[in-house]
DNA sequence: TCATGACTGTACCATATGTTACACTATTGA
DNA sequence: TCAATAGTGTAACATATGGTACAGTCATGA
């Protein structure tokens, strides 16, 4: 039982009472719907061949009031289709486990991003980077610890600035580096001040953000965005975690024979150490 | 190099000469595309709650000669992606899709966990502790510093330990006391050992380990198990940052009313001192 | 043959729509 | 404090749009 039915259900029901002409614009319309979807009845009728007057008649036919409500249907139908999948889902069955899926979509759509996007642009600079900073803000600090400690086992002269630290550090960058930055909405002033003074002695800037409107975008054309979802009450780091592990092993990739001899030695090192307990 | 940038592009191109209406309208655009490609000039200035002249003024000032050529160029997206929602498939490098896949199982193992495991038992020494100590290994990082991020926001006395503060800071712990320890495989020496003389000295033990041959296992009763994916050739923090934000969420449920003083406190303390960019 | 009815296009209208010019307001800098 | 400027809304306008009445066309049956 539908509550909406839909297009082809609709030129179904309508069956017999079709004209000829409107079994045109019924053909049109189920194999193309964004002629009915985005389109005016002239375009439309423009397209089959035929009269506006017929295609406004075709609504009638199906049983709106006109092709304005007919449309209104449509747009219902194509939104539907447009949203993910999961969400679908999750729309479908009102389930409480929306935390967890929201950290599914959120990590769906970081390997979408990662997939779709051309990352390379985000690990050029870094490969080639003489030296990399890291700057983050609250909610991204975990990523880009998750960052440092991965990158730093497979390249030299990684360094995370802190609160602390950055003003003394800062001076110490330059042309030739790079800044990996993470931080989102509320965005941290004294990050966005740092990147923006980095940016400005010439090194290049990769930002992981939440969308165009993010003041790192306009420091550089290397930035990826990342939908943070909610546990609870506080925005959550997963994904943030999630692409910067996902960032650390494209350049793990990248750099090939350099970095096992490096995690050899860095492993080593902790072996003699006695970092480790087993 | 794109022929035809996305939404998303566009206004990452007109960046900085956005107006606070224009960021409006952008902010709403991007979260729903639908009300660009299906609304008119109107409607869309009224979800946003402008003028539709400013509405307009947007388009120009991404490089469109009205609204109706950036509707144009939204809904030929928007196409796109209703003839081929499999996008996401397009790219087929195994090394990604099956760290997506171990991911999202170590997800779900998480969300199991916490519903099936008694988790009250995790959650109640860190309600009730006196002072909250965090201590963690390499790969665990991310996982405290999320952990802590979080639990500071709702409950004072949390304190992170690192190499070089945990030998000062030992000393100020004691009966009343909890301990949260997130350790993994290649235990890391100086947290078990740390660990233990916590124990001693009677502070309560809340460990996140990799399973009941952990080190830290024997130190308590109150541990739980997480799984540790891969991503290429590296261990992922992504389960224990989820696990961590989830104990918080769920400590946070557990305070309730005495939460929301504290976050206000933060919150003011933040404006004053301007932490934030916007 | 004509009459009937269904089907389709033309002509027209009220309204909604995108757009522009202009006026008002708030903010900035001297 | 005042002038200048950027930002935003009001008012007006030409056009596009959905809708309807009416006329023309075609097939069918007597």
């Amino acid at each position: 039982m539908k509550k909406t039915p839909s297009l082809t259900d609709l030129v179904a029901m309508a069956g017999a009472e079709l004209t000829p002409t409107d079994r045109r614009i019924a053909q049109a319309v189920l194999a193309e719907p964004t002629l009915l979807a985005f389109g005016t009845v002239s375009h439309l009728a423009d397209q089959v061949g035929t009269s506006r007057p017929s295609v406004v008649r075709f609504a009638h036919k199906l049983g709106f009031q006109g092709y304005t409500e007919l449309q209104r249907q449509v747009r219902a139908e194509v939104s539907r289709r447009l949203v993910r999948p999961s969400e679908r889902i999750r729309n479908d069955e009102t389930t409480d486990t929306s935390a967890h899926q929201a950290i599914n979509d959120a990590i769906d759509s970081v390997f979408e991003i990662v997939q779709g996007l051309d990352i390379a642009q985000l690990v050029k600079p870094i490969v080639e980077a003489n030296q990399v900073w890291v700057l983050s803000g609250e909610t991204s600090r975990a990523g880009a610890i998750a960052f440092c400690s991965g990158l730093s086992m497979i390249r030299p002269n990684v360094h995370l600035l802190d609160d602390r630290s950055i003003s003394n550090e800062l001076s110490n960058a330059g042309s030739g580096d790079t800044a990996v930055v993470f931080d989102f909405y509320r965005y941290r002033r004294l990050v966005v001040t740092a990147t923006r003074l980095l940016a400005q002695s010439g090194v290049r800037i990769v930002a992981i953000t939440d969308g165009p409107l993010s003041p790192l975008v306009e420091l550089t054309d290397n930035w990826c965005e990342i939908s943070v979802p909610a546990i609870g009450p506080f925005d959550s780091s997963v994904p943030v975690v999630a692409i910067a592990e996902l960032l650390v092993s494209k350049i793990a990739r990248e750099l090939k024979g350099k970095t096992t001899e490096r995690i050899d030695r860095i492993e080593s090192l902790w072996e003699s150490t006695e970092t480790f307990f087993q």
